[in-house]
DNA sequence: ATATCTTCCGAAACCGGTTTCGTGTTAACA
DNA sequence: TGTTAACACGAAACCGGTTTCGGAAGATAT
């Protein structure tokens, strides 16, 4: 990188001493115009730019938020990135993203790094391992050093700090309901292992649709579909049972689902209609086209940085933490 | 934020000098091993870090990638971005994520901010408005002020710096050889405005292919999709011409290419075949599964990032700019 | 007893800005 | 003519580290 411009090279080369430069530029009445015009075009001309870092360190301010996300190749994820950097930019901050690849020690890593001043707060998704773990002493020392933290989408109860998290609870009850509705009374489930709890939460509500409707709840139509093994394999399996609809956790599942249904000769959604999670790409361009539950993850991100840069900019109220809930709603499509 | 234990702090306390300490923590022999453990304990027992925006403003060196991206809820670009995290983790260094959203004036703001010392290097990737407009003026600037830059993807031939690119031609000309080799002879093209350089590059592919196997290369089979208008309308057009297959510049145009296909009555593959670009969830998980030309994002990113820290970290040698060109292959699925 | 060498540590400069405070010059006023 | 205020600018501290250099004290050699 080429030498670049300083201030002190400005004020050897104009005679001037640093800080009539500093004044200068930033028009201070101290300085006559006739200096300040010297000095703007002398800066203009080499095209000066002052060095963020000095006044980072020089304000204890980054304008940089941390972002610190399970994965980035992933629909949900990706448009919650880009609410964030949305209602970032909006407001002068930058993001610095990390990726966490579901590890708790990925976490870890980043989080000393980025909790060295490099950023003015942070927003984070937990890793899958994380929350299996139930490791959650990192978070923690965040919460100590009152590192401005909030969570999202994949939050830990028993820290304590500013949440924004999708109403899965409600979300799993209005997909289920809506499948009711439609007419179905078997109704089977792709979940996720307990520990993830958004699965957990969405089953929730899938029971409660259910007993609302006074339909069979027994478990035995929930299939917990782990994604480190063969998931084509594991999803053969609700088949076997006698059901007239699938509520899937996510629109891969759903997607394959929906693929297999076909294979056996069912009509989609005539014999089996199915909804899906998160309203993806997928949904969208799948024919049939899947009824999909829509996390409005722009939103979540938007309102997640909006919240973090509110205690930024108002470190002195310490106000006690807020959770945000984002409401979801059932994209109906073809599916169901 | 809670006020951070310093250098200064500790050196107080302890009643010794900012140099001793310093000095202490990084393990000098100057040191006595004695004071050294006093200090280090004190540290330790304080949760000392030290401050990341002094040591970048003194090294000169932030360790920070910033990423200059059209969008990111788009599959080839989040598995770029992927790419390019691991690449810049493995070596120390993190990234800055910012989005132009295809936009000149939000790409030249980004880089003013980028290019204040934040950062030690750039990647980039053009917003289409950039391209059209053939605005590059921001971009020379950077080669200018010898800002170490790689572009990737979506690259500009007269900016002198290194790129990474997918060997669009090549790709064109593979998925049309594929479909002409499974019978087809009637190959209509879905593509871009001429501005987005890769779709007239996968176009020239596609045009090699047919001369090459002396098939009818009049330009009429092949309609340029302006991605503002409604996709779906422009490309129902196709269907009014005589054709036996579709190679789409992207999954999304594949994907509602079969959909009107089934709508119209036809069986994908037996009456079109359908090649797209973009091997991601769509055509893995429509039905049928789309055959798909795979860009290998995550490697492009890791390249590109590779290029740029080896730039950044042998600065004293200038070698003339390098050019890296990723191969695509096809990925042979149901609808071809 | 003096010279020299270690050992251990502190003062100060530096990175690149901002800001407070002090000061010399000139003009206005009594 | 002396006092004072306004103006224009510079010196120095500061942010939080690292590093060079110099020096005090004690140990060793002569």
């Amino acid at each position: 990188m080429k030498r670049k411009i300083t201030i002190k090279t400005i004020a050897k080369e104009l005679g001037v001493s640093k800080s009539t430069v500093s004044k200068a530029l930033r028009d201070s009445p101290e300085i006559s115009s006739e200096t300040t015009e010297k000095i703007k075009a002398f800066a203009d001309f080499y095209n000066y730019k002052p060095n963020n870092l000095a006044l980072q360190l020089r304000n204890q301010k980054t304008m940089v938020i941390g972002v610190i996300l399970p994965k980035i190749v992933h629909h949900f994820f990706s448009t919650v990135v880009k609410g964030i950097e949305k209602g970032a930019s909006e407001k002068g901050y930058h993001i610095m993203v990390c990726f966490s690849n579901e590890s708790y020690q990925s976490e870890v890593n980043i989080l000393k790094v980025l909790s060295n001043g490099s950023v003015d707060g942070l927003l984070i998704s937990a890793a899958n391992e994380t929350l299996e773990n139930e490791n959650f002493e990192h978070f923690e020392e965040l919460v100590n050093e009152e590192i401005p933290l909030v969570m999202f989408d994949r939050v830990l109860d028993s820290i304590s700090c500013d949440k924004v998290i999708v109403d899965d609870v409600g979300a799993g009850y209005k997909a289920t309901k809506h499948l009711i509705e439609r007419g179905r009374k078997k109704i089977a489930m792709l979940s996720t292992p307990d520990y993830v709890n958004v699965g957990t939460l969405r089953k929730e509500g899938y029971l409660k649709a259910l007993k609302e409707y006074e339909l069979d709840s027994n478990n035995n139509l929930v299939i917990q579909i782990d994604e480190k093994e063969n998931e084509r394999e594991q999803i053969l399996q609700v088949f076997e049972k006698d059901i007239d609809a699938i509520f899937a956790v996510n629109e891969i599942y759903a997607a394959i689902a929906i693929r297999i249904a076909k294979e056996k000769g069912l009509h989609v959604p005539n014999d089996i209609s199915v909804v899906g999670f998160t309203d993806g790409l997928i949904s969208e361009y799948s024919s049939p086209s899947i009824t999909a539950i829509v996390q409005h993850g722009f939103t979540m991100g938007k309102q997640a940085v909006e919240l973090l840069i509110d205690r930024i900019e108002n470190e002195d109220e310490t106000l006690s933490p807020i959770t945000k809930v984002i409401s979801s709603n059932v994209h109906e499509r073809e599916s169901s």
